[in-house]
DNA sequence: CCGTGAAGTGGGGTGGTCCTCCGCTTGGTG
DNA sequence: CACCAAGCGGAGGACCACCCCACTTCACGG
């Protein structure tokens, strides 16, 4: 790759960053080439979609989550948890990276290396353990969990609101009665 | 109001609620009002924004929805699941509604009648009587009830899939334990 | 050191969007 | 029937995504 061309790759990059934080998954991507001194078929170029796009502004971000993940090895179902409270929270925070997530496939990158397949992989790995330790509820799936928690962040934007309705659904929004 | 205004009204309501049910709630305007045989002007006189239009298009089925929550009057809190396993089937098979159920303000116009507002005050009235019958847990409010079964819309469009992440949530993810 | 070709560039065009202005038509009332 | 305001819609401005293609610049082989 030439030199020019990773140098324009990190400027577009860098101006997403920017303007997607504060526009959200929505921002112009004539705008972003602009910030990024760019002509706009430069972005279409390197980026081709916006979902690969997104995909590489948060790429970073969701690698960090990953590795959290990876980390943790206490009681499973409380390692679960605190994860997707960690997830929820970044979700709720990072403006955007909900539709990196939640996206589905897209012709125009590997789906392997993409946010939704990275978060996919972390999830599977606490899910599995969880239910080893047999501390889920029959029939919950990765996909079930993952879509709680990304699911919560479209409809907030504060980290402890977040948190709180992953633990409700957690733990469940009826009261626990004795048996 | 004027007979033809009238016509064009319901023309362009019958317009949208094709389009939005096909490519969701950001349908092009324009195609609605093409789609109306209506100018673009015309649209935008009847419906001051997009939301406008769109509580518009829902409002019959929300009040609907807002009616069987009214006739429920079994368990409180079966009777709450219940209903909020309807509404995320309904917003899950409802291209668009999402946005309109879980929109903010907008000064167009009066929040009172909105399909926000409406649900809203039909929940309430589920959520108090289950608060008053003890099978809530502790500080649920109504918004959060609210947020996990409309979210969870945002990420299904089977209707199965979101009862079941709603009966989920409502049960919880974690697995009872006997104590 | 330099020529060459391919990788990379960006301006401008196309066709789409949202929304507003404003001159015109038409429905309903006196 | 005549009037006039309520209502209309086309045109136009500002913006957007995406593509084409003549041009520039980098990096490598001689």
């Amino acid at each position: 790759m030439r030199a020019d061309g990773r140098r324009n790759r990190e400027q577009i990059l860098a101006a997403a960053r920017h303007l997607v934080g504060c526009d959200g998954a929505q921002a112009s991507l004539e705008a972003i080439a602009r910030r990024a001194c760019v002509g706009s078929a430069t972005l279409h170029r390197h980026f081709p979609s916006r979902r690969a796009l997104l995909d590489a502004v948060f790429h970073d971000g969701v690698v960090r989550l990953c590795e959290r993940a990876e980390a943790l090895d206490g009681d499973p179902g409380a390692d679960l948890e605190a994860w997707l409270e960690e997830l929820a929270a970044y979700s709720a925070t990072t403006k955007g990276v909900t539709d990196a997530l939640l996206a589905g496939p897209d012709g125009h990158i590997d789906e392997r290396d993409t946010c939704h397949g990275l978060i996919g992989d972390a999830a599977a790995r606490l899910v599995d353990r969880a239910k080893d330790a047999g501390v889920l509820r029959d029939g919950v799936a990765t996909d079930d969990v993952l879509a709680l928690a990304c699911s919560l962040s479209t409809v907030t934007a504060d980290p402890d609101a977040a948190r709180r309705l992953v633990r409700l659904a957690f733990g469940g929004v009826r009261a626990p009665h004795r048996e």
